[in-house]
RNA sequence: GGGCGCUUAGCUCAGUCUGGCAGAGCGCUUCCCUUACAAGGAAGAAGUCACAGGUUCAAAUCCUGUAGCGCCCA
């Protein structure tokens, strides 16, 4: 036998990409002749490295692909890279610090080409990783967030959304980094886990026309020029009389009221809240339900600024200050107490300063009546989510839907086209480019002579989300001229031959995180453009984890390297063993033993393609259990498929998997192969030989989206194809009706054999041995199994007879009585205690079925299907104990 | 603080919507280097379905409550 009884994907993976990618089977274009299935990348970040995650997510995608290309659909699956504002601004500021460059040094054209020149260089590698998975992606069609058309695509929709009247400006607390001198986003704030230690100062404030005093509890005592009011909670005993009063600020003597706000903690300090709007998210929000004024008394540099109307605290560093009016306050006997407290402090994840919360102009997007439909296309299942689970999730978040800040301080992203041309808040105009706006804004400025030197474009950019949620419509170029109508803002039908055909895409599969960020807007985005949605399904895949639950990261080093398994275990070891453990919506724990069974099932796959290669095949009668074997084979691979089919329309993909694996295993493998296998060195006859290599390729096409490796290799290998029959672009399996009457009877088959290696294993009898087995039934119920019944469990003779071995094990069955003549002296006592025990139970188990059947009320109520089961049981145990008890006699 | 989810074999999870014999894979135990594969074969053991009530002829499944765990939002 020329092939290697160890399967080795190296060289094999490799030249079927290539192939592949020759014969250009990944590409999809408008095909009138077939139906569109369509895919879009959740485009995975430029600055990335291929991690468990992407490895996952894009398994499950290419076996969809695969699929449904080979079920004659135009499948086409495009790939494609998101521009990751914040995390590759951060990645390029790095490398030219590295070089001893300042950003800002830097011009923002010099900076955005450097920002190009270190995309070009790593903004592709997640892609090229991904061909080592042998995702099957249309890589003519990969896009790229700021790619020109892109870039234009986002620019027209934001000029859209503003002159829908959705696009606004606002203020809005921002993460301020004042070393940076840029805000930062939420996840670029690092709070230490175990906190920070921090000193919580209490300070009287005098309450107005009285001597009484309220005492407030502040961490930043550096703030309280810009208080702006006191906040007691409702509840609170203690300062219900205060409520409704003023407090007067000390150092300012400015006068605030005193509110009442279920945020305020009553144990936390002493109940009393000094309310600063200007410096805190949350004193924001209260300011804003209570219409409290904002006095902003830090600037971008970290200093105070006059507006804090003390002077000697003017242009000194927030910390500085912190510490020189702890000292005034005790010298004006207002600070009643400090003490030690552990808080949580945020700091920026690049300075490591404190991140300081600062109102300034942002833009937005208004969500609740632009999301309406994509708040109910989702609630009514016209999108449908799996786990539908996350329905219930992103309903609440669709009811609460807050308004998008969308610009970031950075550069490089696409550039907000607002253009100023005044120092007034509304002196600006948004347009598609400079000389639109020129005109826009010497109409509203009403100086026609307003020039081109005098406009200055908005210096941020958008948020990456803001691009990708117009991803599954740019990439088919929906915003160009010609199919996207500027004046109603909506992309039309008829005038985008791909965008008719493509879209809508048929499923998203992505990661649960970025439900919000990412799924809804898009649902948004699609419905707001074209009416239509962007995907028909959504599949939320799991987190991969370590064993220990621990989320795979790179700073905690458990992540494996994927390319470093594909090595290892070939890409179809590890893509199987990623979707073993993992049911939809769940959480994966990868453990690398799992792609080492992935490894075991290509070597077992292999190998029975190795014994089928090796037969000998010649034009001899055909054994009569091999006719039997067929047919089952036959009618079980089509019960298998109708499984595996409704696993694939659950988004069940795990299950389909396990289907797979136990088709190809168990009934393949373990029953069929062993059943039809000729004996050592004779030959097989052409028409099993023929319908075992048509099981074989049949096998290998509903494998292929799983393994497509393999698969292929085998397909190509077991018998010479024609140009273009390749297993890719195989016709995948028709369901039909099947057989399954002998289903039944095989079944029955099995449980015998099985009996008999029980009692072979029990009683040490080699397999080796030929046994006689008496069955106490006529020979007419078992015509078509005789033979095969003789080969599996090796039989020397089978007789139909009543007569019963005195030496024998017996077993029963469907109630017919089956005897093995023992090969040796049984052990009486031996015997007698496991026929005893045996007896026991079925006794027990009459019991219970009795119990039931006795039970009027069961039998009146119970529907005929399940009393006919019971009624079963009831035959069968009752039947069995008989044979028992006589077998028990007879020892 | 608000919302969502989970708890079934040693492990990872199906099964719960729609009540009717408690399942799978891995692991474990025993035997077997049998002629495709020891990265293998055959067989087997293994459960208080988190807990407490309730509804029902019948509850892992439906209802109520309790406990523990997890996630999202603030």
């Amino acid at each position: 036998m020329a092939l290697s009884t160890k399967y080795n994907p190296a060289q094999i993976e490799d030249k079927w990409y290539q192939y592949w990618m020759d014969k250009g089977h990944f590409k999809a274009k408008v095909n009138p002749n077939k139906k569109p299935f369509s895919i879009v990348i959740p485009p995975p970040n430029v600055t990335g490295v291929l991690h468990m995650g992407h490895m996952l997510n894009n398994n499950i995608q290419d076996i969809l692909i695969r699929k449904a290309r080979m079920q004659g659909f135009e499948a086409c699956w495009i790939p494609g890279t998101d521009h990751a504002s914040i995390a590759t601004e951060a990645k390029v500021v790095k490398m030219l610090r590295e070089k001893g460059i300042k950003k800002s040094d830097l011009s923002r054209d010099k900076f955005m080409e450097h920002a190009w020149k270190w995309k070009e260089k790593y903004g592709g590698i997640i892609l090229e990783q991904l061909k080592k998975l042998g995702a099957s992606c249309d890589w003519d069609r990969t896009a790229f967030t700021m790619d020109k058309d892109y870039y234009s695509s986002v620019i027209k929709a934001f000029v859209d959304l503003f002159n829908k009247g959705y696009v606004y400006r606002s203020l809005r607390m921002v993460n301020w980094d004042v070393e940076a001198q840029t805000a930062v986003s939420n996840e670029e704030v690092i709070y230490k886990e175990e906190g920070e230690i921090s000193k919580l100062y209490s300070v009287k404030y005098q309450i107005e026309n009285s001597s009484e005093y309220i005492i407030i509890a502040t961490q930043r005592p550096e703030t309280i020029m810009g208080d702006t009011g006191i906040a007691v909670n409702p509840n609170d005993d203690r300062y219900q009389h205060l409520i409704g009063k003023t407090a007067i600020i000390p150092f300012v003597n400015r006068l605030v009221p005193i509110i009442s706000d279920e945020y305020v903690a009553m144990d936390f300090g002493t109940g009393c809240l000094k309310v600063t709007p200007a410096h805190d998210t949350n004193d924001y929000e209260i300011g804003l339900r209570h219409g409290l004024e904002i006095i902003d008394t830090i600037g971008l540099d970290g200093k105070l600024t006059s507006a804090c109307e003390v002077e000697k605290y003017t242009d000194m560093d927030r910390f500085e200050v912190r510490k020189q009016i702890v000292e005034d306050m005790k010298v004006m006997k207002i600070l009643v107490n400090e003490e030690n407290f552990i808080t949580r402090i945020g700091r920026s994840e690049r300075t490591d300063t404190v991140i300081e919360p600062k109102l300034s102009l942002q833009w937005f997007i208004k969500m609740k009546s632009i999301s309406k439909t994509a708040h109910e296309a989702v609630m009514n299942d016209e999108i449908q989510l799996f786990p539908s689970k996350f329905k219930n999730t992103y309903n609440h978040w669709m009811e609460n839907v807050r308004d998008w800040c969308i610009s970031r301080q950075l550069w490089w992203g696409q550039r907000i086209p607002a253009y100023y041309f005044g120092k007034g808040d509304d002196d600006f105009v948004v347009a598609l480019n400079e000389q639109e706006a020129l005109t826009l804004a010497q109409k509203k400025s009403n100086n026609p002579n307003l020039k081109p030197s005098d406009l200055h474009q908005d210096e941020d950019v958008l948020d990456t989300w803001a691009s990708s949620w117009l991803f599954p419509l740019a990439v088919f170029n929906g915003f160009s001229d010609k199919s996207f109508n500027k004046k109603i803002g909506k992309i039309l039908t008829k005038k985008n031959e791909e965008l008719d055909y493509f879209y809508p895409t048929d499923t998203l599969v992505t990661a649960p995180e970025i439900l919000f960020f990412w799924v809804a807007r898009m649902i948004i985005a699609g419905y707001e453009y074209t009416g239509k949605k962007p995907f028909k399904n959504v599949y939320l895949t799991g987190i991969v984890r370590d064993k220990q639950r621990r989320k795979m990261s790179k700073s905690l080093g458990n992540s494996p390297n994927p390319l470093d398994l594909i090595k290892k275990y070939g890409a179809d070891g590890v893509r199987t063993g990623m979707l073993f453990s993992s049911p939809a919506g769940n959480d994966l724990l990868f453990d690398e033993k799992l792609v080492e069974q992935g490894q075991k099932f290509s070597n077992k796959i292999w190998n029975a393609f190795r014994l089928i290669q090796g037969w000998n095949v010649e034009k001899i009668k055909q054994p009569s259990e091999n006719k039997i074997a067929i047919l089952w084979f036959k009618a079980n691979f089509q019960k298998a498929l109708l499984e595996l089919e409704d696993n694939f329309a659950k988004f069940r993909m795990s299950d389909a998997l396990m289907t797979v694996y136990k088709l190809i295993w168990n009934d393949f493998c373990s029953w069929y192969l062993e059943w039809i296998k000729p004996n050592y060195e004779a030959p097989i006859d052409t028409i099993t030989h023929q319908q075992t290599v048509y099981f074989l390729e049949e096998l290998m096409k509903v494998l292929h989206p799983f393994m497509p490796f393999i698969s292929e290799e085998i397909w190509h290998t077991v018998q010479k194809r024609a140009a273009g029959d390749d297993l890719i672009v195989a016709q995948w399996p028709d369901t039909q009706k099947f057989d399954e009457p002998i289903l039944a009877d095989v079944s029955f088959l099995f449980e015998i054999i099985t009996q008999i290696r029980n009692i072979r294993n029990k009683n040490q009898i080699s397999p080796k041995i030929k046994l006689t087995l008496n069955i106490n039934s006529k020979a007419s119920h078992f015509t078509n199994l005789i033979a095969s019944l003789i080969k599996m469990a090796n039989l020397e003779k089978i007789s139909f007879t009543e007569e019963k071995p005195v030496q024998s094990h017996a077993f029963v069955i469907h109630s017919k009585e089956f005897f093995v003549v023992s090969t040796r002296t049984i052990d009486a006592d031996v015997e007698r205690e496991k026929l005893q025990k045996e007896l026991d139970y079925t006794r027990g188990f009459l019991e219970n079925v009795l119990k039931k059947m006795n039970n009027e009320r069961f039998v009146k109520n119970a529907p005929p299907a399940v009393l006919e089961i019971e009624k079963k049981k009831q035959n069968d145990a009752e039947a069995k104990i008989e044979l028992l008890l006589e077998n028990l006699k007879n020892i």
